[in-house]
DNA sequence: CGCTTTCCATAACGAGCGGTATATAATGTA
DNA sequence: TACATTATATACCGCTCGTTATGGAAAGCG
C-alpha cells in the first residue's frame, strides 16, 4: 500500500480544515451532548454544509466518535499522565485536579462530554453509550492495577480493596463532572477535591 | 372556597386512574429521561390516548414535573429520613445504602431520574434542569445543617468543613447512580459504599 | 326526552430532525 | 481546450416530534 501522507488529489480542494472543522463539532458535543448537538447546530460551527460534513465524516455518529477520540486524546491526557505518578495518593490527586481543571475550566463547556453522552438516551444513541462505557471500563481496569501495584509498593494499607477504592475515585470525579455541569464553581468543586483527598488512606 | 374532595362531576367520567398513569409515567421517564420518552411512549405505557393525557396534565413538561415530585416524596424519601440518624457517619451510611436500593434495584430503572434529566439538553429542557438543580440545592442545604449540628455534638472533628462533606457525599452518591446506570452490579455498588464508609472521618 | 358538560378516538398540524439528490464550481490531466 | 474528478450550494426527502382540532360517546340535570 502506498503512502497516504501529501498525496495530490485531483478534483476541487476542500476549502476548509477538516481538524478545526473537528475541533468545533467537539465542542458543540461538549456542550449539548449527542442527542442536543443537531446537524443544524454542527454545520453552524464548523462553517460547513451538510453535504461537506457527510463527505468529510460519513454521518452525525461516525462524527461523533471522532470527536470522542479527540475528547480523549486531548482533554483526558491527565488520566494517562495520572497512572505515573509516584504514589497512590497523587495519582488520586493527579486524576482529581485534572478533572475540575478540564470539566470547570472557562472557555470550555461546563461537565464532562462523556458522562453526559453515555446518560443520553435516544434510540439511536445506544451504540454511543455503550462506546463511552466500554472507554470508561479501560480506563479504570488500568486505575485497579496501578493500585494493585501501590499496594505492593507499600503506599496503600494492605486491606485496601482496588478495585472498590477505584469505584470511589471514579465516582468522585464523576461527582465533580455532574456538579460542574449543574454550575458549581471552580472554588467549591476545589474544596471538593480537598475533602476528598483529607479522607484519603495513608500508608 | 368550597372543599374540593369528591366533588361530583357532571360530564362523563374519565376512564382512567390519574394516580395509576402517573405512576406509569414516572416509569417511562425515569428509564428514559426527558427527551428520551416520547409522548408516544408515554400514552402507550400510562395506556391513554394524547387528548386524554393533555387534558388531565397539560402538557409534556407540566407531566414530568408532577412525575419528578412523585419521585421525590416515594423514591427519595429516604434522603429525609437519613437526616434523622443519630451520627453523621450513620446519616452518610443511611444515604449511600438508600442510594444504592433506590437506584440499583431489580425491576426498576437503573439510575437517576433527576441526574439523567439534569443532563439533558434539548432547548426545552432548560426548566427541567432548572427544576432538577433547585430541588438538589434544596437537599444538600439540609445536610450541611445537618452536619454542622454534628460537630456540634461531636461526632464530626472539629476540622471538618460540612460544605466540602456534604459536596463530597453527593459525589459519591452521584456516583452511585451514574455507575449503575452503566451497568454497575449491586456488589460492586456496596463494595464502592464500603470503600466510601471506610474513608468516613472519625470523631 | 333534550341539554350541557366532560371525556375518548382519529386524524391531522407545523416544525424540526438526520440524511440526500441535483446542479454548479473548482481543480488536475491530457 | 475538453474531460474526469471532487467539493460546494440549494433544495428537498421521509420521518418523528409535541400539540391540537374535530366528531362522537357517556354521564348528570331539567
Amino acid at each position: 500500500m502506498e503512502s497516504d501522507i501529501a498525496t495530490p488529489v485531483k478534483g476541487r480542494p476542500r476549502e476548509f480544515c477538516v481538524d478545526k472543522a473537528l475541533a468545533e463539532a467537539l465542542h458543540v458535543f461538549w456542550a449539548k451532548g449527542y442527542d442536543g448537538a443537531s446537524m443544524a447546530d454542527l454545520t453552524e460551527a464548523m462553517g460547513i454544509t451538510k453535504p461537506s460534513l457527510y463527505a468529510a465524516f460519513g454521518n452525525k455518529e461516525a462524527l461523533f466518535h471522532k470527536a470522542l477520540d479527540l475528547y480523549e486524546s486531548e482533554k483526558l491526557e491527565y488520566t494517562r499522565a495520572a497512572l505515573q505518578q509516584p504514589t497512590a495518593r497523587r495519582v488520586a490527586e493527579y486524576y482529581l485536579r485534572g478533572g475540575v481543571d478540564v470539566h470547570a475550566s472557562e472557555g470550555e463547556p461546563q461537565g464532562c462530554m462523556g458522562l453526559m453522552s453515555s446518560l443520553a438516551c435516544s434510540p439511536e444513541a445506544e451504540s454511543i453509550k455503550a462506546d463511552v462505557i466500554r472507554r470508561r471500563a479501560s480506563s479504570q481496569r488500568a486505575l485497579v492495577e496501578r493500585f494493585e501495584k501501590a499496594k505492593q509498593d507499600g503506599d496503600l494499607p494492605a486491606h485496601i480493596d482496588a478495585e472498590g477504592l477505584t469505584s470511589f475515585l471514579y465516582a468522585i470525579l464523576q461527582g465533580i463532572t455532574v456538579q460542574a455541569g449543574a454550575g458549581a464553581t471552580r472554588a467549591e468543586l476545589e474544596k471538593l477535591v480537598d475533602t476528598s483527598l483529607a479522607l484519603w488512606p495513608s500508608a
